[in-house]
DNA sequence: GTCTATAACGTGATAGAC
DNA sequence: GTCTATCACGTTATAGAC
């Protein structure tokens, strides 16, 4: 049987590559395809040989990026295995973790689809998928038992993501005009690991 | 004395009111002049004859809304006359009042500060201006007499904005592919203006 | 598969009549 | 001050040689 593929990267994975570093920095209307094919090093005819266009591109990378996000939570959150607290601190640790390493994300993620709130978001039914998870359940449990004080687990939720997720998206603000650094931001959010499930365990349970 | 200016709305006044909501909604890179004159029911050519181009027309919008955003948070941060936990109840209820009428503020101001960092960064000395502040003081002072357990205010800070600012930049995700609609975001925003203050006071006391 | 050259188009900006 | 018409440019996309 005949080997079609090279040995070494393919050159489409290279511009998806490129295409990442890209999008994730500038956002889809800043980005012109020669940016990517020079982050890529490759000839801008390519782009399109191997994706149609910008627009198709631009998709695949949303794509990969968005549901990767968001089912490495549903799988923290829907794990039978996990209590509450536990899911608490996987979460923390591993958003943290992850988007220590690609701190675009975030941003990325929000500025796109606010410009394309249809594009996909359409076929990720967030809230079916949560109203019949584990932690929805779990919480309810926790509620009933008194160990909860706040009915709604969507506000658990909401404080849990922007607990972790809100220093990225706020970063620049901090670090602009002579402020913090990059590492004192790595260790402040390090620190964040530990901190975030004591804090939302001792909130959740104020009234 | 001769009046130049004429008893209506001013043309020019118009414009930077559409351009307002246009870079609001699509930010500057997916913005074109064309939007903003339609926007404002203007002919085109009007808008590089009162601003000299789409740059320094948005760069005037950004000027107000960044310091509007962010003078009204140092103002109530570096009140004398109030206590921590005031403060807090003040940008809870503040803030979440402002973003509700212009939702699409969060987002703006964190693409456009990813976009150029340096634009007006540079000239708001952010860390300098918290490290003076009153909020500091008390922070520490509360800090020395046991009341908060945690020494570092970052964390206080990052935590109450957090808790105020992120669902609203989550927002699409959770209302995306049937989830909550509008008036019920908006009832639990209502709600956090009551809770944000007393989870605040639970978590940064727990340890 | 990869390149060069260029077509087709959209956009920001301006000249000049009124 | 306001309009129409148009320019100059950058961008995506493709045709066609190698």
């Amino acid at each position: 049987m005949k080997e079609s593929k090279k040995i070494d990267v393919s050159t489409e994975e290279k511009i998806k590559e490129a295409a990442r570093t890209v999008f994730y920095k500038k956002g889809f209307a800043a980005t012109r395809t020669r940016d990517i094919a020079e982050e890529a090093d490759i000839n801008l005819a390519l782009l399109n040989y191997y994706f149609r266009s910008k627009a198709k591109l631009f998709e695949i990378i949303m794509l990969e990026t968005l549901s990767g996000f968001i089912k490495s939570m549903l799988v923290i959150l829907n794990d039978e295995k996990t209590t509450l607290d536990k899911k608490v601190e996987k979460i923390a640790s591993g958003y943290i973790d992850l988007i220590t390493k690609e701190p675009e994300i975030p941003t990325f993620i929000v500025t796109e689809i606010r410009n394309n709130p249809n594009m996909l978001l359409e076929k990720l039914p967030i809230k079916q998928v949560l109203a019949n998870s584990v932690f929805f359940k779990q919480h309810k449990t926790a509620v009933d038992n008194g160990e909860i004080s706040e009915p709604n687990p969507l506000h658990f939720l909401m404080n849990m993501m922007g607990l972790v997720i809100f220093p990225f998206i706020a970063k620049p603000l901090l670090m602009g005009g002579r402020g913090i650094d990059n590492s004192e931001f790595n260790a402040l959010m390090a620190e964040r690991k530990k901190l975030i499930p004591i804090w939302i365990k001792s909130m959740m349970k104020a009234e």
